[in-house]
DNA sequence: ACACTTGTTCAACAGTATCGAATAGTTGCG
DNA sequence: CGCAACTATTCGATACTGTTGAACAAGTGT
């Protein structure tokens, strides 16, 4: 009597993984949970939560901390070694910096994973004010500047594959939700010459972003962005030199990634 | 004929986790390989190492490129959260970066985690030379400045117990070996102010590091350091200056980590 | 001392991870 | 072209291991 035969035959994924990593993620977002906080949050037997927590333990991948239980250090390594092994962080990143410093705000990285737009990093100065965005957040690529900025010079037919694969959920009246509406920004987009992303996602943010082209093949590698407060940015001029820095910054990278 | 009987009964581990988190290493520490690179240094049957990384694959935990597999970018988010959410990295980043700046070198910032030395984050300037020491990395504490900081403020029976569990392997000549060398090394760190790696694990690097204590309980919370080129660091002179300059970074820690 | 938490152990069972062998793609070479 | 050598991938039977409810221990507060 053994696995599933009946179905399409591409179903053979191991069980325990994906349930330690359901573990993993609960214990992320909580920032730390008991073992009857895991179990009834995710419906499992306590029983079952506790040899999970017991094996992640043993593994340096979850410490305790009096009765609950949370991420250990050991997942830095993992994430440092991801980022650090990227070419592109390591030629961008202290451009990235400086971009930070010299406009005054929050200035990001990103990469698209899977029709996502991951954040690869984020450098703000001491005045900087949003804690938000924490790296390596996925979300969707429309409602970010990143994203637009990547999409502007994707290909049509893989804007189509990722809508598909990810729907164009909506955040607030800001949110772009049709395909129209998404096919015209990205070509004003591509008129303007950078990405905005207008409390698209998260009230009073506004974000400016540009893409990182591989000089070779034309491709989309990555993008930057700058990000500031509403009241501070949305001004015609601050938004253009806001860009202009930004573009810089793109140019810089591409031209340090083309000859690294 | 259930489980493991024989045993002495507490050995109630989830292999396909610990299975998994082999792969996951190996990936780290090969920066990417095939199914059957993996399964031959795992020693394990490649219809095996399949299964599991479709599974991981599955979770966005790796990715392929071409034939190899490599960790995906969903390894960050665990560890920018773990560190984002610690207390003591939110109030010392910025602290650890203006010593970077001022004193032109490498800073670093650790903890201790089951008896070893976690790097908890590391700012250079432009001109930092040393691309080693990972963030995330785990290694013993004896050699290192920010673990022997540490150990010297740390109750003795800690001390022996974690030399109990990890030993004092030995990196070069330069390695402390014997508990009555750490003991001793420990009592003129005490005197000194701050501790000194020099060459003990790299060659070529002398690093100068401070305990940050929690003022309250005066227990060790961290330390920081400062790491340069041999050939640049050790005199006597710019040693007493690089050291003030830690000091007082981690005097400034200290104070805010207090008053959060 | 009580009731009500929590984490932890245990043993029996069901179901699934496991592995060898067969298959299917790829690449390189004669 | 087609063979050889290399991959990744599928498949099926079996042994084994993850799973679970229930019992136990250890706190915590009233």
């Amino acid at each position: 009597m053994a696995g599933n035969r009946g179905e399409n035959g591409s179903e053979n994924r191991i069980n325990s993984i994906e349930r330690a990593f359901k573990i993993v993620d609960f214990l992320e977002s909580e920032r730390g949970a008991t073992v009857t906080e895991t179990a009834t949050a995710l419906d499992t037997p306590k029983s079952t939560v506790h040899v999970y927590l017991k094996t992640l333990e043993s593994l340096n991948l979850v410490v305790r901390d009096g009765d609950s239980y949370r991420l250990g250090f050991r997942f830095l390594k993992y994430g440092g070694g991801v980022r650090n092994r990227s070419r592109l962080y390591r030629t961008a990143k202290l451009e990235v910096d400086k971009l930070a410093r010299e406009t005054g705000e929050v200035a990001n990285l990103g990469i698209e994973e899977n029709g996502l737009r991951v954040l690869l990093y984020k450098s703000e100065e001491a005045d900087a004010i949003h804690d938000n965005a924490p790296i390596g957040e996925y979300t969707n690529m429309h409602w970010t500047a990143l994203g637009k900025a990547m999409l502007a010079h994707y290909p049509p037919e893989r804007v189509e594959e990722i809508i598909d694969q990810h729907g164009l959920p909506e955040a607030n009246e800001h949110t772009i939700t049709t395909r129209e509406e998404l096919y015209e920004e990205l070509e004003e987009t591509r008129d303007r010459g950078y990405s905005i992303e207008d409390q698209d996602r998260r009230q009073g943010v506004l974000t400016i972003g540009v893409p990182i082209m591989d000089q070779r093949t034309n491709e989309v590698i990555s993008a930057v962005s700058v990000s500031g407060p509403v009241s501070r940015v949305r001004s015609p001029e601050t938004m253009a030199e806001l860009a202009d820095a930004v573009k810089s910054t793109a140019n810089v990278i591409e031209l340090r990634y083309a000859h690294y």
